[in-house]
DNA sequence: GGCGTAGCGGAGGGGTGCCTCGACTTATTC
DNA sequence: GAATAAGTCGAGGCACCCCTCCGCTACGCC
């Protein structure tokens, strides 16, 4: 559905079901009657976008290079990312009660921990950093992306170059705090929704 | 008024009034006598913590090493923002119907460049970066803290100093993507009070 | 042509929020 | 003790939004 698409772009996951209908032209009943829950809705629209992503992630990942491989996984990423709010508010949250996205986050985790080890193990990425920090990345470039969109559209590229620059091993400081566990992570994706 | 701090904390600049005053044993009517905008109570609500910041902001320019200035102002900055969502999205934001929090803001955006640049000229921060990619990190610092607030609440201190490692001389790496202008910066932040 | 059913529209109940305004209560002042 | 001022309440108009349900259309099949 494409005016889904649109609003779920524009206005990120949390969108007004009644205006994609009324966008769609169609009654909020019968948008329910196809999709019953929004999170049917949001699989509908996302689901294409989900596998573009994965075939080039998959593309990303076959280069040789470990940490060229690394940024162009985060920069495909983020170009996916950019101008689709919703596809950044997906990334960054967990809906604990549906099995197929809870399948796709974990997946995406996993590759996410592959790239990164497979960066840290060629000793291009530095050695104490986890997949959660990378998802503190997905998390932290949405408001840039939000508050840049419509003025400086380009400004997470520079974002993200600055990051990796934190991420490369050569002459990385110390870090205090430890990274998050696992669990932690989850927990912390799945209080996204809460957030008014 | 306290119940407006916590919920302004909670919840953010955008909590709803109504709430407010139902915390604070008030009827809707009563607050907005006392406070006929959002910005009033808003205003009312961060005075003291924008003075507050304020006072340690400058005891941390005076130290002497300016990385460790710069250091010390982020992580203060930070930690007055950690557990309060409502005064990272007031420093995120601009309110342009008001001259008091503009003029703050640009008191804020020159204080920081101030410490940026002294940390530059000492040779200690990279030199291609400018006040707007501190202000991009105070945007992105927002959903991380929103996100490990009750899971992993010290884990912007991790961020940050792993964000503090690409700011390093030692470590920059040439940027494609220049940096925001000013009048950019200015756009953005905004354009961040029209996102629903 | 008649009838069943799949699909559609949209009213409407329930909720939240913003903000106003008139009625009411509590000082204050003379 | 009365008149005035200051402060308070909460109903209510308006706008959204979520979601359901019932009546209606239109199409296919006999």
């Amino acid at each position: 559905m494409a005016a889904a698409q649109r609003e779920f772009a524009a206005r990120g996951v949390d969108a007004s079901l009644e205006r994609v209908a009324r966008e769609a032209k169609v009654s909020t009943g019968t948008l329910y009657r196809h999709f019953p829950t929004r999170l049917d809705l949001l699989m509908a629209a996302f689901r294409p976008r989900i596998e573009e992503f994965g075939a080039q992630a998959a593309q990303a990942l076959s280069t040789a290079d470990p940490w060229k491989a690394f940024v162009s996984y985060l920069e495909n990423l983020f170009a996916t990312q950019a101008g689709d709010r919703g596809f950044n508010d997906f990334l960054s949250r967990r809906f604990t009660d549906s099995a197929e996205t809870e399948r796709i986050h974990d997946q995406m985790c996993d590759q996410i921990a592959e790239v990164l080890e497979r960066a840290q193990n060629a000793g291009a990425a530095r050695a104490d950093i986890t997949r959660a920090d990378i998802v503190n990345l997905i998390w932290s470039v949405g408001p840039v992306m939000d508050a840049t969109r419509d003025t400086a559209p380009q400004a997470w590229r520079r974002y993200l170059h600055l990051m990796l620059d934190a991420y490369r091993a050569e002459r990385s400081h110390r870090l205090a705090e430890p990274p998050m566990t696992d669990q932690q992570l989850y927990d912390a994706m799945v209080a996204l929704n809460d957030r008014t």
